[in-house]
DNA sequence: TATTCATATGATTACTTATTCATATGATAA
DNA sequence: TTATCATATGAATAAGTAATCATATGAATA
């Protein structure tokens, strides 16, 4: 710790209870790596796309993309990300494969930065 | 809509319904992209972490460097990107500048991200 | 059992985003 | 009033991700 190079401002850092402080209540590294995994998932517009729609009806590929204005290779490849962390899960009839939400989750976290959006947009609507 | 290239499985996909009426319950366009915008802040591990540090204390920029391992450059590049979105706000007390959440609903995103987390652990691990 | 339909997958390309390095700015202190 | 410290910023490169296109799979039907 002494002859590393130095990151902290000055040589006392008036801040180290602070930075000791956080530490100790972050969470750990592989949760970190998980959360920043899961928040990619809902990043892209395609992908939020499909999640949002799932929230209500259980659709299959085809409506997906009829809905979204998407071809069939774009949809399935998000489906396939979407599957493999396991925020889908699906079931096929026939030639058909149905998709639904596979987590309680995600209409939270959804409705939660909604808020937050509406929330911004009336404050400057406002100003 | 009858010359368009044909999206919708077979002739009649029996789905129309549910497309409708997904379709009248869905966020409108410039509301998934300001979405995706807000997700994708998260979406990355360093400015999770930046933000999470934010959570519990207000930190001038060098206690984050030294908090996360990460240099001086790349710390402000993120902070640059959540300062645009009003994420956080700054003050600056002499050369320090310290930074903290601008917001309320951030916490709350967070958390219900993480219990997602933690409940799919638990799943795993307890099979 | 050959054909069609719905979907999945692999490979390539195009795009986006983060990291790095060098330098600029703006405040303080010598 | 120059030197130093904390931070910001720009440009270049590197890394990561999505779109596209071609093809594969697996179920149903003729």
């Amino acid at each position: 710790m002494e002859d590393e190079e130095k990151l902290v401002c000055a040589e006392n850092c008036p801040h180290l209870n602070k930075i000791n402080n956080v530490k100790s209540l972050e969470p750990k590294a592989d949760e970190y790596q998980k959360l920043s995994n899961m928040f990619k998932l809902f990043s892209d517009e395609t992908r939020l796309k499909i999640i949002c729609s799932l929230l209500k009806e259980e659709l299959c590929v085809c409506d997906l993309c009829e809905l979204l204005g998407l071809n069939q290779s774009q949809v399935s490849h998000q489906l396939q990300l979407l599957r493999n962390s396991k925020l889908v899960k699906f079931r096929r009839e026939g030639k058909q494969i149905f998709y639904s939400l596979d987590d309680e989750h995600v209409e939270l976290i959804i409705q939660m930065a909604l808020n937050h959006i509406l929330e911004e947009e009336e404050k400057n609507g406002m100003l």
